[in-house]
DNA sequence: GTATCGTATCAAGATAATTTGATGTGAGGT
DNA sequence: ACCTCACATCAAATTATCTTGATACGATAC
């Protein structure tokens, strides 16, 4: 993967919506349809929509067309992905300098 | 911790802004003063103390006064957290249940 | 005490994200 | 063909976030 700033930002936008978890909550326990989606949660059609074409866009969920429906289902690569992108973003690195400030 | 979808959300808010990204990127090397951060991003005094504010409530960053100088690192036990809650919410549930819609 | 430095906070405007209802599209069904 | 259903997209309004400059505050220096 390749890794920008802007991409790892949009990565995490997955995350920082309330409905969004709530929905990413619900697809933990599996693959879920649309319209199991619209019942569960407090929100209309198309904000749905535009919330899974968010988690999708960021990678962490994947959609799969059956007829008229869509499925959707959190990404197990996606969310490695995630993981390992918070772990490098959080990780200290090797060079520990001292930036050669007058308050150091 | 607590686990309210509220603060879960606030935690990725840290990693959703190119700025924030920056910083962290540069605070990876070590704990750094606010002054050093400032020259070395292309942003004012108050959009840092903003960006700042943001980081540390999410408990990502930690900061520490040092007379009128405050230095800011990476908190250990923040970004550790912030993997396990990543973890959690991206991880299958025991229960993958068939939600009984007329779809399945 | 005053002056200055480093940072936080405020307030206003600019930008981006989200919500809502209406419309569009594509897959089936008849 | 037409109709309906499931979902996507659009546009407008709302809300949240970010930026900027001004001001306030606490710590040090004098």
């Amino acid at each position: 993967m390749e890794l920008t700033p802007e991409k790892n930002a949009k990565v995490f936008k997955a995350f920082c919506d309330e409905k969004r978890l709530a929905i990413l909550e619900l697809l933990r326990s599996g693959e879920k349809c649309a319209c199991v989606l619209l019942e569960d949660l407090d929100i209309g059609q198309s904000g749905l929509s535009y919330h899974m074409k968010v988690l999708c866009e960021s990678g962490i969920v994947e959609s799969r067309q059956e007829g008229k429906w869509t499925h959707y289902k959190i990404s197990a690569q996606g969310s490695e992905e995630a993981l390992l992108l918070l772990k490098a973003i959080t990780t200290p690195n090797a060079s520990a300098s001292n930036s050669g400030c007058r308050c150091q």
